[in-house]
DNA sequence: ATTAAGGCATGAA
DNA sequence: GTTCATGCCTTAA
């Protein structure tokens, strides 16, 4: 059970500091057709101190309006304190998207 | 043991 | 800027 769930979870920490992914970054690495399951799974993350779900934004850049450990703003503080830049309320997707920089996250 | 319905932090045209 | 469509898990009876 909770297969899908588990994954998404086990790449969370795949994510290297400074770096973000998109949803559908992870649900594309799972194989899965539903990058909104993704969010609704970080949402079920047990260990946000273990999981970086902060790491987790929009394909555009944009972060979640729900975070569930403080809401958008403090997300956007722990992105820009590992070095992720921000542009206005968006993320430099040139600089800090993990996919944008050639690295892959697994499948 | 099985079936049913609901809920969600997105993506793309 | 707005609208439409999707999948997987959880709990109950």
């Amino acid at each position: 059970m909770a297969n899908m769930k588990n994954k998404i979870f086990q790449l969370l920490t795949r994510i290297p500091k400074g770096f973000v992914v998109t949803y559908g970054d992870i649900s594309k690495a799972l194989n899965s057709k539903s990058p909104r399951y993704v969010g609704r799974v970080l949402h079920d993350n047990p260990n946000p101190d273990k999981y970086p779900c902060h790491r987790v934004v929009f394909a555009d850049g944009r972060l979640s309006k729900s975070y569930a450990f403080g809401g958008l703003s403090v997300q956007r503080e722990k992105l820009e304190s590992e070095g992720a830049i921000f542009d206005n309320e968006r993320v430099d997707m040139e600089k800090c998207h993990l996919s944008s920089q050639g690295v892959a996250l697994r499948g």
